[in-house]
DNA sequence: CTTCAAGTACGAAAGTTTTCGTTGACATTA
DNA sequence: TAATGTCAACGAAAACTTTCGTACTTGAAG
């Protein structure tokens, strides 16, 4: 087996930055540093290209991202599926400050974010389908 | 001249070494900085007390602890309750990696932690509580 | 060939969080 | 009183995150 071309480091949490442009990521598909530049700057106009290209590249080396170098632009990729890291988050928030108790966070985000009917019963389904597949 | 506590600034939001001595506050009650930095040194028997000391001092500063210095060892007591960050947190996880969808961050959460039985039902009670409620 | 535009790479500054050594105040007790 | 132990205060180092200036490369006009 030749050397994978990646190392297997553990996943880490992704920072504040690393996360904006992650979400850019999932949205766009895989993109260059332009465009990511460019979604960036709609909501935060003062953002600076070789700030974001950084970031991009710190990314690119702690795994987050996939870095395809054929093209003079080159194209990012997140590495994680969006859910995938979302839910690493939540474990990690769980952890933190939940005391592990998935039914703690679910109870605080009902009321951190007044739950409409339709989410309400949008959860139960979820929760009918999550009994089912089990 | 008063430069007594601080202003009252917005809530920030808890680093992770703050949120680890939040959760021994909430769990223990007031508590001087020798107490904490025990029950620190349970799970994490490197942990220095001026390291301890020296957070607490800041996050007195920052408004995430109150102060009472009437003893020699000054008493700590988080400000917010438990509840109330935990939502703060959630609903800040919400903006940064949910798109603000209640919903999805739910679904997350139960697939992060394979709920129980058991709190899937009290979940499901949570709902219809919440439900009556509004 | 020369210039210009669009890129990456790199390093360092600036900002934030975490850690810790040292100092001096105040108690306790021998 | 002197020695010892406990504490807050402070400052600075260490570590991590974010920002940005500058240099170098390459492709496309001119």
């Amino acid at each position: 087996m030749g050397k994978t071309p990646k190392k297997n480091a553990p996943p880490q949490r992704p920072t504040d930055a690393e996360l904006e442009i992650l979400n850019i990521l999932w949205q766009r598909g895989a993109s260059t540093v332009r465009e990511v530049h460019q979604a960036i700057s709609r909501t935060k106009p003062g953002a600076g290209y070789t700030t974001v290209l950084k970031l991009m590249q710190i990314m690119a080396e702690k795994g987050l991202v996939r870095r395809d170098e054929s093209q003079r632009a080159h194209v990012y990729e997140a590495r994680l599926a969006r859910e995938q890291t979302q839910r690493q988050l939540i474990g990690d928030l769980l952890d933190r400050a939940f005391d592990g108790s998935a039914t703690k966070l679910v109870m605080q985000a009902l009321n951190a974010k007044r739950a409409s009917a339709e989410e309400l019963s949008t959860i139960r389904e979820m929760l009918d389908e999550f009994e089912r597949g089990e």
